[in-house]
DNA sequence: TTGTATGCGTTATCAG
DNA sequence: CTGATAACGCATACAA
């Protein structure tokens, strides 16, 4: 019967239902047709298995509704959620994702930008090392944790008061001399001010405390040795440390154990990110500045897909807040052995 | 200068190279074109930031390039792992990639499949539940751990070895007395050989064991029930666990230690997965049966986009090993704390 | 309200 | 090797 094996198109929609190619068109686009003729195409598409071709589409509206998410990997668990709940906040607003992964690789970025663009992607949301990005003014761009110009939204955490909240939590817990571990990358970004916020802090309320920040992102030595030397006699000289990320914070752990220091009953460790083991947040993975990386997400895409572009801030800082994760002193309830119901989201963990 | 402000067209390249817009084409496509010409559309290309439209391009040759990969969610570390892989490899074939999460909801799964059609992706890579997926013939169809049809090519690691090699790894370790602990889906797949392994290699050597399998997918209840009614006088009358995820493991060695139980001196736990914390395949979370997921991702890739789809195996198992990760009775060096630099993969966590 | 014609940016065919 | 022209599947302005 039909003269091709492919996919039906339009025009086989329109000779099955005995109509026109326009009405039929008319009839997915939601504009008005006669109830008769609108049953008649309906069935017809349904009977041929008909599917909209977005490609076809888009090449005539000129825009595919579909946003590219660029990062570096989302074996990462904080990238991981961020991907996660982009893809949400997407399909919920009827957005398809093409995900780009990076690998930490500068030249990467560059290129997975020129590849989504080639894909006319209506927009990009990306989290991007390379300072150097040539971003397309054309195409709407939301960074994050980066900022790069007045012309591109950063969305971020905020930061400094994040490093703020850590110092003060391990003073009320009763930690007395601090110390601030961070691996940071070549390039200054948004995490960046975990530092600043964490030392004004100290500084402002007389703490004692040392920064030692490597820029070696393979290498723990560095911290190791600095622990050895503050210990003396089996005894560390400091009782707090906060760590730029949680996976810092959970080597330091590590570490700390091997020295034969017991956290958090000597030292008190509170890391960064909120990272929940397997996805679920009740599970807890060290004490942690929490990221709030269902509002970021939510936000990177509210701001790309906004239609208003005037009144967009060129950095927006959403609010931290401090959970306890077993690696400072309270107590942490185990939840999820209980099976309790009033879980934030709902979400269930098949796996 | 230009009739327009939107993004070039090759026939604005053409009528800036001062050529026809068919040798334009044929040089963008590496056809045969003399070197003056094609040195004359690239200057004229670059000049004016000409890119390919791939949607353009998709309508008419009718491929897209893109490949569409479904699946739970990328905030668990096992699929986190698996998206990354799969990017990596498309990627490196000069294939995109369009995610979709599906939030463990079989009418998102379907939701998922029916979105990516309409986009014309090339094909589909899915880790899905739902028993009753609807699966296009025409599309080049990949499912992850569940078996569909003959039709539909599937791929997973050896369940039944992993289950096997848990229960022997156990025994060779000092244990006597095993369980087997599994949330279980309502709907079988391919993880449940993991169970058939264990059990069968315990039968054949003579181990005693009993199994627990919950279906209520939130609450690990049971299984502190089952734990407490094991223990008398403190003591727990097994010694070693096989958990059917690393998720599973981890929890339970949680509940373990909040009963006073010492792991792994006097309970060891196996998990299965693999699971790397934080995506550094150097810091195990539990030990754990390992999935060769980037195996699993190159596997899948290969088989979706093989030319020859006649010789394509219903099911490939790909090998597991073992992994110590400090819930059994072995040594786990701490390599990261020293940044040796002998890592498989050459990859660096920046974050 | 319904049908017809045109073009989106590209590739492919086929004469020059 | 080059250049004009016809699709690809759809949306839309315009005519009926």
């Amino acid at each position: 019967m039909n003269k091709k094996s492919s996919t039906p198109t339009m025009k086989d929609v329109a000779r099955e239902a005995g109509v026109s190619l326009g009405t039929v068109s008319n009839v997915f686009n939601g504009a008005q047709v006669s109830e008769s003729y609108k049953i008649k195409v309906e069935e017809a598409a349904r009977k041929l298995g008909y599917k909209v071709n977005r490609y076809a589409r888009g090449l005539k509206t000129n825009q595919t509704r579909t946003v590219a998410f660029i990062c570096p990997g989302t074996d990462h668990p904080f990238f991981g959620d961020l991907a996660n709940y982009i893809n949400k906040a997407l399909l919920e607003r009827g957005y398809r994702m093409m995900l780009a992964i990076t690998q930490y690789s500068l030249d990467m970025e560059q290129k997975c930008i020129q590849m989504v663009t080639e894909n006319k992607v209506d927009g990009i949301i990306a989290l991007t090392y390379n300072p150097d990005l040539r971003i397309d003014p054309g195409l709407p761009f939301v960074s994050i944790d980066r900022f790069y110009s007045d012309a591109v939204p950063c969305v971020s955490c905020d930061n400094y008061s994040g490093g703020t909240l850590a110092a003060r939590k391990l003073i009320e817990l009763g930690a007395t001399k601090l110390l601030f571990f961070n691996i940071a990358p070549d390039v200054p970004g948004e995490p960046d001010k975990r530092q600043y916020g964490f030392e004004s802090w100290c500084r402002s309320n007389g703490i004692p405390f040392e920064s030692l920040i490597s820029s070696d992102s393979l290498a723990f030595r560095p911290f190791l040795q600095s622990i050895r030397e503050r210990i003396h006699d089996g005894k560390p000289d400091f009782d707090g440390i906060f760590c730029n990320t949680d996976k810092m914070a959970y080597v330091v752990c590590q570490i700390l154990k091997e020295q034969g220091i017991r956290v958090p009953e000597e030292v008190q460790v509170i890391g960064f990110d909120g990272t929940n083991m397997f996805g679920d947040y009740l599970m807890p993975c060290v004490s942690s500045i929490v990221q709030p990386v269902q509002d970021m997400a939510e936000t990177a895409v509210s701001l790309l897909l906004s239609s208003d572009k005037s009144q967009i801030p060129t950095l927006t800082c959403l609010p931290v807040h401090y959970r306890a994760g077993g690696t400072t002193r309270e107590a942490v309830k185990l939840d999820y052995i209980y099976g309790t119901e009033d879980r934030e989201q709902g979400r269930s963990n098949g796996k």
